[in-house]
DNA sequence: AGGCGTGGCTATTGACTATAGCCTAAAGCT
DNA sequence: AGCTTTAGGCTATAGTCAATAGCCACGCCT
């Protein structure tokens, strides 16, 4: 696991082939199934360590602020820790099984994060889902597209990724005073 | 290219093979090499395709329409489009080799129709960039959120998508007022 | 008639996931 | 001490894909 945990980071998920980690191990390709089910095990496998990985990193962020602030730093984190570890970032989006608990349950960890911190901002009951739903595609938005090079313009992209969280933060707490606009 | 294009909405992306392509034309799988030049060659040519008709339909949804009214327009044809063509959508984010003028051009038209209706919004200049950037961020974040199965909660996704667009919207025009937060 | 381009085809390679079935060495039992 | 179990390797092999090489037939244009 930690091995291809490296791997995934080094050359991409996309790129973690059974053969690759295999010889990164020093070992035969079929020896691997010694030790998973398939492909889509390891998957699941990386995902709820990295998800469980993510949650931590993430409430530390948070811990201790509140309010807009709290957001920024979450955001920030989250950024940096996917940006620094590419191959475990691109496994958390994979959603779980929802016959598989511990994945539901390490997915279900990083959301408490974020819906705790939405709380510090006085967003609660379903408008929490709604607005952690709002905050989540943000951020991975925009993940992806700077992972994938979406973003071609000489333009500072840590810049524009601050200039969105302050916009959405600006939008959750306007929708507070305003009720929702429609 | 047409059947490509089904071919990918209908079994999504991933499992656009050149076998399944070649079949369903009644095809040796060989043969498409005389019409591209490889999978990744299709795939760019799809994209091509996917991105001019995406900035079409957007911009025919912000048509007559500014200011928040228009955001909203264009990111409902946004989603639906997006839902509708889950395989011509998927294409839509691949990065333009820089050097492919035709799939640069491609990809600047969409972000032209974006730009155009943030500006009646008032947002302007290197505003523009970023502000474009976190528009484009949330909605492609939804959508790849979405179209994993991520929103595992009840709560109507529709909602989240329109909510999400007004807190876009309020933070932008906050932001505006306010100049930017930090 | 000759020449050529278009668009098929078979055969084959090489990367990859996955399965079957064998072997060995250490662990644990009696 | 001897037997058995199990963990963890291995080879061989099948099946799916993308991709290349090289062949052939048809139609069109001279």
């Amino acid at each position: 696991m930690d091995a291809a945990q490296r791997l995934a980071d080094e050359v991409g998920l996309e790129n973690l082939t059974l053969t690759a980690l295999a010889e990164d191990l020093g070992v035969r390709q079929p020896s691997l199934y010694k030790h998973i089910d398939s492909l889509d095990h390891l998957h699941r496998s990386l995902a709820v360590r990295a998800k469980t990985e993510l949650a931590s990193v993430l409430a530390t962020a948070a811990a201790g602020r509140a309010g807009p602030d709290a957001v920024r730093e979450l955001a920030a984190a989250y950024r940096e820790w996917g940006l620094a570890h590419p191959g475990r970032y691109a496994v958390t989006v994979r959603a779980p099984d929802p016959g598989d608990a511990q994945d539901v349950a390490a997915s279900a960890a990083v959301v408490a994060v974020v819906t705790r911190v939405l709380e510090s901002l006085g967003i609660v009951r379903e408008d929490a889902v709604h607005a952690t739903r709002a905050l989540r595609s943000s951020l991975h938005g925009f993940m992806a597209l700077e992972t994938a090079g979406g973003f071609g313009l000489p333009e500072d992209v840590g810049e524009s990724f601050r200039r969105m969280v302050d916009i959405v933060v600006a939008g959750l707490t306007t929708g507070l005073r305003a009720g929702h606009p429609r």
